[in-house]
RNA sequence: UGGGGCGUCGCCAAGUGGUAAGGCAGCGGGUUUUGAUCCCGCCAUUCGGAGGUUCGAAUCCUUCCGCCCCAGCCA
């Protein structure tokens, strides 16, 4: 059988790899990444990108790859996330080194360095407001102008600084910020803020602190104190690599990483920002951040995605400075790939139609032995209980219908999945005129063979037995956005492209009994419908309901 | 009009001076008790445009065009 796109061990030699391997090369023995969440949100499929990549080069390289929660601002952040990041992680398939790094961690010595710019008059205590800030910055295109209180003295800052840390000044009063250069080009360097004063509990650290370190003075020195060699991060950081090397290099600190930027993934047809995600949850437009339609590693998983699915799409989609768009049909792909080769198969008609065969006698049980896996006889097998009274599905059954129409017509042959070839014969109506029942006959002398007498019968069907089958419930999912673009057309919002149709409750669909035992963590391929499996919050047995993962490809289109 | 990036097939992406990989999608055909899978074939005389250097350029130079990021006491 074909390697699945999960199981290709060559991996696409990406700038990363290469600038590694020569680092590697030249004489770094030790690699060590990092993934560094902010804890303000649940991950998602762009995440699952970065994580894939620093974990995989670790990996590769022989090295390690830690997990560090990058929590300098404890307003937004919750231990909820903490948590479910580490599942989503560990549900990828990565473990990270030793314990969950925070860089709350390094608050002391953060303050300390802090400590050790002013020291070196190279970070001051500024009592701008934040609107004077802003008009003191300068623009894009004009330089900024220095503070009235850049050129304080040291003992000054020493002591202002130390009332901040104290708590004995309001939120907002002032900040500390490095003393670079306010007329850089590069905005970032115009004497970036250090600290700002809030009085907020922290989840990790309580109500240690009053002043908090911005990202930027606490990324790279929390990089420096972990080892971390290789600092991967997403492009819109790269304005800020003067800035992270300029603390680096102007502090005491035990080593000195490097970074290194590449384009994040966006997807079309979703929205791939924590804000919008959040959005979408708080204002209740999914059930929440596992709501299968979302493209959060939970939703994913809940909706039937595998890890190696997913990390085999990241591989795919690769790594790059170029940012794209890529087709969720990728995604698709990937998902496909993966659960052809291992999903068990079994029939579930999701819009019954009964069928009755007249010529089977109604006290006989019959029962058909049909392989788990069409490739894959080792995966076992299934009994299929036939009767007299079937269910088959109402989109393959036609009263007239042209010759590409491969299923049952009126009049006509088709066969039955694992068991008889049979033939319409009579349409029964309700009294509305809808199509109740179909009469039809079977040919015994097609079990497990084709008819004898050289009859070709080229449709297949699937089918259900209406006394052994299972009352199920079945959830059909569709892009939770009807554009390519959600956020694209600047005059609306992305909400106002939710599809409507983005999912179909289908109650009353017919499983094969084997189904019974069906738990969330086995992906079934329902045949000739697609790849589904129990939903982890609200499948029971007796009670069971199946999220579609992904339908089959289909060049009919029904 | 400042700074930093990016532009190779509908999408992703190799290629870094020697004459355009691969994947996704699509389109043909074959196998098939899943219109699935699988198999075979087709799918960029051309690399954002224009000049130039060179025996030779997607790769080097010049210039132009387009797109993205940056003016949080967010990350």
């Amino acid at each position: 059988m074909k390697p699945t796109a999960a199981e290709q061990t060559e991996k696409p030699a990406h700038f990363i790899r290469k600038i590694i391997a020569d680092d590697v090369a030249a004489g770094h023995t030790t690699v060590r990444t990092r993934f560094p969440p902010e804890p303000n949100g649940y991950l998602h499929i762009g995440h699952a990108k970065s994580i894939c990549l620093n974990f995989s080069m670790a990996q590769e390289f022989g090295g390690a790859c830690n997990l560090r929660f990058d929590d300098t601002n404890p307003e937004k952040e919750e231990d909820e996330f903490i948590q479910a990041i580490q599942q989503d992680v560990r549900w990828l398939g990565f473990e990270w080194d030793g314990a969950p790094r925070y860089a709350s961690g390094y608050f002391d010595q953060l303050h300390e360095w802090a400590v050790h710019l002013i020291k070196h008059g190279k970070a001051y205590v500024c009592h701008l407001s934040a609107e004077e800030t802003r008009a003191y910055r300068g623009t894009l295109t004009e330089p900024g102008r220095d503070s009235p209180y850049r050129n304080r003295s040291v003992e000054e800052n020493l002591a202002l600084f130390e009332q901040m840390r104290r708590g004995e000044l309001p939120e907002g009063t002032c900040v500390l910020r490095a003393k670079i250069d306010m007329a850089a080009p590069n905005i970032n360097m115009r004497d970036p803020t250090m600290y700002r004063i809030r009085h907020a509990h922290h989840h990790q650290t309580g109500d240690k602190w009053k002043i908090y370190p911005t990202y930027d003075f606490a990324h790279g020195q929390s990089d420096a104190i972990e080892g971390i060699t290789h600092s991967l991060c997403t492009l819109e950081f790269e304005d800020h690599r003067p800035l992270y090397e300029w603390y680096l290099s102007n502090l005491p600190v035990p080593s000195m990483p490097r970074q290194y930027e590449f384009a994040r993934l966006n997807l079309n047809y979703t929205v791939v920002s924590k804000r919008k995600l959040k959005q979408l949850v708080s204002e209740k437009h999914v059930s929440g951040w596992d709501d299968p339609r979302m493209p959060t590693l939970s939703g994913l998983r809940r909706r039937g995605y595998t890890p190696a699915s997913i990390r085999a799409f990241c591989d795919l989609v690769g790594v790059t400075r170029s940012e794209g768009v890529v087709d969720v049909g990728m995604l698709e792909f990937a998902i496909r790939d993966d659960l052809d080769k291992q999903a068990p198969r079994a029939m579930c008609v999701l819009a019954p139609l009964k069928v009755t065969i007249t010529n089977f006698d109604a006290s006989v049980l019959e029962h058909f032995t049909a392989q788990l896996h069409p490739q894959k006889p080792e995966m076992g097998t299934r009994e299929l209980p036939f009767t007299r009274e079937l269910y088959i599905d109402r989109n393959d059954f036609r009263e007239t219908a042209e010759k590409d129409f491969k299923r049952l017509v009126l009049g006509q042959e088709v066969r039955l999945r694992n068991a008889y070839v049979i033939r319409a014969n009579e349409v029964v109506r309700g009294a509305d005129g809808q199509i109740v029942e179909l009469k039809c006959t079977y040919d015994p002398d097609t079990r497990g063979k084709n008819p004898s007498d050289g009859r070709k019968v080229k449709g297949v069907i699937h089918w259900v037995s209406a006394a052994h089958c299972l009352d199920v419930e079945v959830r059909l999912y569709d892009r939770l956005f009807t554009v390519e673009f959600p956020e694209e057309d600047k005059s609306k919002t992305f909400l106002d492209f939710i599809n409507p149709q983005s999912l179909t409750i289908l109650k009353g669909c017919k499983a094969e009994p084997s189904l019974a035992r069906a738990t969330p963590d086995t992906r079934y391929q329902f045949e000739r419908e697609g790849y589904f499996c129990a939903d982890s919050v609200e499948s029971q047995p007796g009670q069971l309901v199946f999220n579609r993962t992904i339908g089959l490809r289909d060049s009919f289109g029904k």
